[in-house]
DNA sequence: CGCTGATTGTAGAGCGCTCTACTACGTGAC
DNA sequence: GTCACGTAGTAGAGCGCTCTACAATCAGCG
């Protein structure tokens, strides 16, 4: 910087103004301070503006689990969000174990930066409330409603009834639930679900599962084996589905004319042609989105909990059709 | 800091030794400066360390799209072996356009990481090469050979070899590939294929295609429409894959009975039950290891260049068999 | 022509840490 | 008893920037 000055014949602290766009800047001193800037290569050290400054201008985005399309478009909608408001976003990953979580927020903590964005799920509440206490913090997560972070999440029960919703108005009436025991959005999921079918009037089939492939297809071979085979199954989400799909396939059950089957998250797998799930769309872009402009108002100091549910919606395909007559 | 120091009844630069975990300090004074910090809740600003010791322990990884899977396991090879190292991680990503993998990489050069791991195709070699000269820089890429940094790739073409080798053992002749013109990897596959199959003496069918399903879906429906259909279809990826085979189920062909299907990439999807593509993997989480073993090796004052090819391995599923008779 | 106020530029302290050079204090050998 | 040496701790400069307070210049105006 001391270079730069030197070369255009001004102070430091002048092309300090022109590095931050300062309005206080003459046209003619800033055009000199650009060019010897570009003509020695230099370029500002973030590390000391943001020391200097006392603020980053940065905003930390922690997620559980890079390889989950789910965490990624999360992030997408937080970069997008984040780049409107000029500020720069980096992003660590848990690598999906608790260790590496603790590790991520670390980095994010020493990094001091202005906000933290928090998509995982390995670890409670109250590890997240004392980060909280320490930096402004929204977690897109099923968390309850802590006081001291906003939350964004999706309202999963919602997602259940429309599911149970639509295969009823399809005829079905023996439709199982494939569920994912406690892991994040399962419980409410099944909720949902329990709570829509009793509406209609009809006993809920749920069989444990979780959140794999493998377990919806260890699920839909016992659910097929029963003397009465549920007409619809509506597996905890698209890669469970996917099991269920296979078994299916394998003891040569036609979907969705024999079996209709629904999935969950409405991931890049549901849309393929070969699998064409019917499934439930989570708009999770727009929660990076709606988290980042929830964050940004914290760190302008707004500090009540704001705590929002937004709604999915069902995307048919070609997994659901009428009941077998 | 300061604070810790009083409470602790140190020196500032003791307080310094211990975070650093420097062993020039007795036991005695560490517990008692660990004490104090945790008492007043203090943890080292990392900016003002990395300003101060001039270098940051951090690598930077910019990738081109943290939806594909490639990507991220690309990252998390870096992760793990930069955890190993002891440094830390930051990952950028460019959401697919080439002005925010421009932005992305300004970012992690405004940190002044010790390093770079590129893990993207849309700019220039050229570009990447001046950033190279400024920062230590592995390329994840089939670059060529540049002089200015490393680079790591995937031997495509062995792959495509691998594909028609085992094609041609089940007793398939007439092979077509669906290539994905000049996306990145897609000319070395295809001059890959046309190599193999004219060494067995096979005329090689290719079909313009893409790195989607659209692609694979359109070429599937084009090939089967020949006088003389392909027996075994050896698509540009996993996701074209998928396209061909909602072709064939849409037209009835059998899979492998009628056609064998091939994919590349081994991502998740060639696992799923459903699709079970017999697919060539490759070790992407190799590539991240082996680029960030580089990388280290150059952060350590490396000059001269080195590039590696790894090599890929065919996995065979149940989307290929014997030739139809 | 001197005063006001806006505009443009500058000096210098300080952000929170690291790091070099130095001091203080044993400890053991001769 | 003194000297060399190793160990534990400290003082203080400085990393590259920002930011406050102030100086210089100039236009406009009564």
């Amino acid at each position: 910087m001391d270079d730069v000055a030197a070369h255009a014949g001004v102070s430091r602290a002048l092309v300090s103004l022109v590095m931050r766009e300062s309005p206080r800047v003459s046209d003619h001193s800033r055009k000199k301070v650009l060019a010897s800037a570009n003509e020695l290569g230099y370029r500002p050290n973030a590390w000391a503006r943001n020391l200097a400054s006392g603020q980053t201008n940065t905003i930390g985005v922690m997620l559980n689990d890079l390889h989950n399309p789910y965490f990624t478009e999360l992030a997408e909608g937080v970069a997008a969000t984040a780049a409107e408001a000029g500020m720069e976003v980096l992003i660590t990953s848990g690598w999906q174990r608790e260790s590496g979580e603790h590790a991520a927020i670390d980095t994010l903590l020493n990094l001091r930066t202005d906000g933290l964005v928090i998509g995982a799920a390995r670890f409670s509440v109250e590890v997240f409330d004392e980060v909280a206490q320490q930096i402004p913090t929204v977690a897109v997560a099923n968390f309850g409603e802590p006081d001291a972070m906003d939350t964004v999440c999706n309202d999963e029960a919602h997602g259940a009834e429309l599911v149970v919703e639509h295969l009823t108005d399809l005829g079905h009436s023996r439709i199982a639930h494939i569920d994912a025991g406690n892991a994040p959005g399962a419980p409410e999921r099944r909720r949902g679900f329990m709570a829509a079918m009793s509406n209609c009037g009809l006993a809920p089939i749920v069989f444990d599962g979780d959140f794999n492939e493998h377990a919806g297809r260890n699920a839909a071979e016992q659910l097929m084996k029963l003397k009465e085979p549920p007409t619809a199954i509506f597996a905890a989400n698209d890669l469970s589905a996917t099991g269920v799909l296979a078994h299916l396939r394998s003891i040569g059950a036609r979907v969705p004319e024999d079996v209709a089957v629904v999935g969950y998250d409405d991931t890049l797998l549901a849309g393929l042609g070969a699998l064409s799930l019917t499934t439930v769309h989570q708009p999770r872009q727009q929660f990076g989105h709606r988290a980042t402009e929830l964050l940004l108002e914290r760190i302008k100091g707004r500090t009540a909990a704001k705590h929002e549910l937004i709604q999915p919606r069902l995307v048919t395909r070609s997994s659901t059709g009428p009941t077998p007559t």
